[in-house]
DNA sequence: ACTGATATTAGTACCAAGTGCTAATAACAA
DNA sequence: TTGTTATTAGCACTTGGTACTAATATCAGT
């Protein structure tokens, strides 16, 4: 018999390259305990191309739809999802800093924060600025729960170059923010480079 | 005299690389109309990597995408004046940290978290919360910027126990933001301790 | 115009991480 | 034993480079 069957070891090496696109072929030769050229051979009936497309496509993949506005560390909360121009989802989770001593209800600029990064990152524009907002703290929020929030791209006028946004924050479920951002943004539609 | 001066090159050279990290040193070659070598003498000057690092820098960045949500400082501004549940004054100075990297103007929730921390410390009561707001960035503030936050308390409602306070920002007696928000309190008119 | 410094180009050997191909074994099953 | 499938080996070739040497251009100052 084999060490494992072949049909395990390509099993093993799909999950293997989709958890770790940047292993070369030789690091999964001695991991499975094969030659290089089996390795290869399992690759081709597989289709999963070489290292270097792998990681190209990673990049790629990230660098269309990357967030132009806003370098990744500026946002408050982690985007979780983004569709530029479209919609956005970030997740925050409240910890003891972001409450009040008095009560431990979360400051609402925090929520506001999180939800004001979002609505700059999904716009698709290197120049996006709040302009006016409209919010509302439907329910408090504590420390320990986790912030979901998603901004919906509603509408967009050419001339005034506005753009507006609809944000939703809930924490299991329950929607505790909601407010609509007007951006303002540089470049109109097609106009970006 | 060059076609343009090396300087000049590896200034756009730079940008390009920046721009499009995908790029090959035959394709920027190409486009600055000089050899494959000084291309690679310019990145060796500019330390610029070569493009399978480049690939894979952008490729890793979003892979181990840990993403810190950066807390806001504690204190958002200092508050100089104060009679409660009247009007409070408050100073901000904003810094290289409260802005945008790209562009230099500061994010607009930072403005947000100064007038909201003012507008929950003008109400007399243990528990303010800030329930709705509606507001607009009017001009954009910059670093260096000081920025004086005035509350004013415009109205109160026993009954739903809301009060309604304005906020309006100024740096150099320019407006820069104006808010209404209005505040939750458990506490109605004589109950104070 | 001559010299020296700086800039550019050319060419070679080498590397990593492959592809593509052929051929030799090995393992197993009927 | 034969046929099939699986595995390994080896070689030539590819991309997009590095590292290095050497030749040539260009320009600036005297």
């Amino acid at each position: 018999m084999l060490r494992r069957t072949k049909k395990e070891r390509q099993r093993l090496l799909s999950e293997t390259i989709a958890d770790n696109p940047f292993v070369t072929d030789e690091q999964l030769a001695t991991q499975f305990q094969v030659s290089v050229q089996t390795i290869r051979l399992d690759r081709m009936e597989l289709a999963i191309p070489e290292l270097r497309e792998r990681i190209k496509d990673v990049a790629s993949k990230t660098y269309e739809n990357e967030v132009k506005s806003l370098p990744i560390d500026e946002v408050i909360g982690e985007i979780i999802d983004i569709e530029l121009d479209n919609r956005a989802l970030s997740i925050f989770d409240v910890k003891e800093e972001h409450v009040f001593q008095r009560n431990g209800i979360a400051r609402g600029h925090h929520l506001f924060a999180q939800a004001n990064s979002l609505a700059v990152a999904v716009i698709d524009d290197e120049l996006a600025l709040t302009v006016h907002s409209n919010i509302t703290f439907v329910k408090p929020v504590r420390a320990g729960d986790r912030v979901i929030t998603k901004a919906i791209v509603i509408g967009r006028d050419e001339k005034s170059q506005r753009t507006k946004v609809e944000l939703t924050s809930t924490v299991n479920g329950e929607t505790v923010f909601v407010g609509e951002f007007d951006m303002y943004r540089t470049k109109g539609k097609g106009e970006q480079q």
